[in-house]
DNA sequence: GGCTAACAGTTAGGGGGCTATAGAATCGTG
DNA sequence: CACGATTCTATAGCCCCCTAACTGTTAGCC
């Protein structure tokens, strides 16, 4: 029994693992240009998306409000990003990529795409497709979880 | 070629919300008593290895000395931990369990397993093999890229 | 029309991660 | 023995993420 939850915690901490250092590996790659990793999600976001307020982001990239406000005033401050009103609703705001952004979309993803591939190189596509059922049935369990 | 790299770049952004999501679970878990995520994974550690120094700890537990060295000052001011000098060496410091964070560790160690146990549920075991066998691939492959 | 409830976003505060840098102590070598 | 290099910890500064509480705005309902 003792095993079996070890493996299962060893099997966690790993999780926590991957993302740390993944997400430190492309930060450090994009350090030069003014990226990190959360703002290259959001701007390849919104490049596919077009234009839409910090709440559907927010919800999007399965991310707190206040998280996604904070991203976004970064990014605003970098120039990346403009903060539009919406006619209709003075609460919302929407939010447009600026056409510096829009021009650097494409050369982020091919720096993406190279990374991930390199993570996940040399791993059969039968076990990745293992790994992706696993990732869902985890995720349906988190939410499961922090329902009642 | 889109989809593939479609495929893969969810993969990733899946693994980030299952460890942010997990660990949000954790801590308003244990909330009520002064643990997070973090500092329970520390406790643990501790309590099964005995006293290690920080550097020691750092490693074991994957992460920068800083980023122990902070954790260390929050479970030191939240009395669960000592800094000790040792005798031969007056720049290490060896981390020791306090007797009340000794007497709570079954405790979490408890709660840590009902919760993998939970976040694990129904996912077949052959399935976790190769999502370890997965996982270790990934990490290998971090490691590599962030080398040269 | 006016009150309340719900909603969008922000602010405040905290945890945890990283790099870069500084300071103290130890080691190693000339 | 002394001086430089290495090692261990600490500090500063930044990013990302969260919850809780606040401000404005809209919508609904008497």
């Amino acid at each position: 029994m003792a095993d079996t939850d070890d493996f299962k915690a060893g099997l966690l901490r790993m999780f926590g693992a991957v993302t740390r250092k993944a997400r430190t590996l492309f930060d450090a790659r994009t350090r030069d240009f003014d990226l990190t990793e959360a703002r290259a999600r959001l701007l390849l976001h919104l490049a596919r998306s077009g234009p839409l307020t910090q709440g559907e982001l927010a919800e999007a990239m399965e991310v707190e409000r206040p998280t996604m406000a904070r991203l976004i005033d970064g990014m605003e401050t970098g120039g990346m990003v403009r903060r539009e009103v919406v006619p209709g609703d003075r609460r919302q705001r929407r939010i447009v990529l600026t056409p510096a952004a829009q021009g650097q979309a494409e050369a982020v993803l091919a720096l993406t795409e190279h990374l991930c591939a390199e993570i996940l190189a040399d791993i059969p596509d039968e076990d990745l497709a293992v790994a992706h059922r696993v990732l869902c049935r985890m995720l349906d369990n988190l939410a499961a979880a922090g329902r009642p």
